[in-house]
DNA sequence: CACGATTATATGTCTAGACATATAAGTCAA
DNA sequence: TTGACTTATATGTCTAGACATATAATCGTG
């Protein structure tokens, strides 16, 4: 057999499987706009017919289809492509050592303090809890081959994640370690425009005033708040990208 | 038949499929640390002996997990859950319009200029575009009841998109008439921040020096680039917002 | 012990059926 | 014409099998 020719490269010799070619084909008739927006796609016994197949091959195709929102599906009207989604972006936000390390730079740490405290009225409207609870409060600041890189100001509650009492934030800056150590269910960032003030100029070392990208970051847990952090990032030098594929 | 009662609300009254309760079942498993990441789930043997049911079904809940990034899936090693996602956000952007109105505030649009012209290689940098070609340049103004929203700057590639020299935008913003007439595969936006110069600040209606955030957006079809555009918003007053599911 | 060959196992894909269910379209009566 | 009822149809879910395939674990050999 020749078939040990392919070595290295497996995936080129062998086609994927069935319902994978009937999916990319249908994908490449939506994204060329051979299929425009509100197309009624062949039915499944249609599709069965012609790629001669199963109704469950088929089926799966279609169903991946429209779990990535490429096609709506609706009983005995039929299958149709979805006009083009307003704009929806995949953002992804590694934490801050990871982000830094994947650029293949160095990361750097430097806490700035770290405060156990019973929780304010602000840290309370902060966190949205309505309880009197503990607290603690971080701030801390990342760097870049030793340039800084963002400051960042943070509350963990307690309540909610009773583990970070213990946790030493002096080694292990918090966004990782909550991130290895808490799962979470939802969260929200909110981005913004400023100009810093005289902390945040000198914490990351740029003219007060000199424009810095905010990122507010809420976490939670089934309804509860598990973290507030706020991120300052120079403005002029940072860029937060987001590639994705439409439509 | 009491069936009726219950109209208004017949998914309270109907329970979930039997492949939907499953995946429901190991999420909650998942979400709630029961099952932390790296645990190891029962295989479809086992599940299907769990829920009395075919393995079909069970494979169907756990490829919907697996498609979702909960967890992973390695042949003959088994099921395992995936550790927490480096944050994935998923930034739900609007054409302006659509976003103005989903607020409920009342929508205008004032172009400042529109041209058509031979593209400069500023342009052809811009768009990435290696041959002479032309271009159209379009200046805007995006406002929400009657206040300045946001400042639209942008350069459509006649070459890629010839339909683009006929309509008017003077009547319809760029950003919906391209949303809505043109088919995209691949996006990218950068998000930064910088401080209004003059011409910025009179547009926008704010200080020279505020904050303003800058969203710069290309978007193109199968490599090749239709439009390249940068929008001013004023950072104090405006947020992006982006709320997403973990994990 | 190291390394190559074999085997067992869990997932991956697929089939040819079945019944369920939502709903567009057609039918009929008030 | 309108509203209520019926019907046809496309999707939704599910079954009990089948064979394919990647790979962890085991076994055997030098």
């Amino acid at each position: 057999m020749s078939r040990i020719l392919y070595r290295g490269r497996p995936d080129a010799a062998s086609k994927p499987t069935l319902y994978r070619r009937i999916r990319l084909d249908i994908e490449r008739r939506i994204l060329t706009g051979e299929w425009p927006p509100g197309h009624r796609i062949p039915s499944e016994h249609q599709l069965m017919a012609r790629y001669h197949c199963a109704r469950m091959t088929v089926n799966k195709a279609l169903s991946e289809l429209a779990q990535a929102g490429l096609i709506e599906r609706r009983r005995r009207a039929g299958t149709f492509v979805r006009r083009p989604q307003h704009l929806s972006a995949v953002l992804k936000i590694a934490d801050i050592r990871a982000e830094i390390t994947a650029l293949g730079r160095s990361y750097g740490y430097q806490l700035i303090h770290c405060k156990r405290r019973a929780a304010t009225a602000a840290d309370r409207a902060r966190l949205g809890a309505d309880k009197a609870g503990k607290v603690v409060a971080i701030a801390c600041r990342h760097s870049a081959d030793n340039v800084p890189f963002a400051v960042e100001d943070r509350l963990i509650d307690l309540a909610t994640v009773p583990e970070a009492a213990t946790a030493d934030f002096a080694k292990e800056p918090p966004g990782s370690w909550l991130l290895h150590h808490v799962p979470w269910t939802e969260a929200e960032h909110t981005i913004s425009a400023v100009v810093a003030d005289d902390r945040t100029a000198e914490a990351l070392d740029i003219a007060v005033g000199a424009p810095c990208l905010v990122i507010d970051r809420y976490t939670w847990r089934s309804a509860r708040t598990l973290t507030a952090v706020r991120l300052h990032y120079p403005g002029e030098t940072h860029r937060l990208v987001a590639r994705f594929r439409g439509s």
